[in-house]
DNA sequence: GTCCCGTCCTGTC
DNA sequence: GACAGGACGGGAC
């Protein structure tokens, strides 16, 4: 394989986002955190290769940088799913039709790709979801009301953070 | 409120 | 191919 890949990292409100691609498109996102060294660690999680270009995704680095800053942003940016099996990139996919600001339950996401009842499943494909923000997973909550979880670091309080970014606009 | 079982997909063996 | 484990849901108690 000899694509190429690149990297880049910006501040936020929030701290340092990072955010990986190659020609396709994203291929992985990192949360904000407050130490620049933590994030690169994360995105590029043993990646060899990997170039560092602050131009990268100019587009989409400055709605991301809108987004921590409370403004209603949506994210259209192309993203590189191929490598991920066909059930996760349709949960994925429906994930991204979320509005902002709305959250729906995790069944309902189910629904949504037409398997109401494989909802432990998507939970299943949404924790495996290696970009983060760009597709709102936080925007999906269990049907009891309740946050349910989150992968990323900060877990269900990062995803409250972002529901509530989100909400009070 | 808590417990338990059903459901469906992925990763590992 | 089989099995275990998950960001869940819903009914039973």
């Amino acid at each position: 394989m000899n694509e190429t890949i690149k990297y880049t990292v910006f501040k936020t409100q929030w701290g340092y986002f990072g955010l990986l691609a190659n020609e396709k498109g994203v291929i992985r996102a990192c949360l904000p955190c407050t130490d620049r060294k933590t994030v690169e660690k994360n995105l590029l999680g043993g990646l060899e290769g990997a170039e560092f270009d602050k131009n990268l995704l100019k587009a989409l680095q400055g709605k991301i940088i809108a987004y921590f800053e409370g403004s209603g942003v949506k994210f259209d940016s192309h993203l590189a799913l191929d490598n991920l099996p066909t059930f996760t990139k349709k949960v994925l996919d429906a994930c991204q039709r979320i509005p902002a600001g709305k959250t729906i339950t995790y069944s309902e996401l189910a629904a949504m790709i037409g398997n109401p009842r494989a909802s432990r499943a998507v939970g299943n494909a949404l924790a495996k979801n290696p970009i983060p923000l760009v597709i709102p997973c936080h925007r999906v909550i269990r049907t009891d009301g309740s946050i349910g979880n989150f992968s990323a670091p900060g877990g269900s309080s990062t995803k409250k953070k972002l529901l509530a970014l989100e909400s009070k606009r």
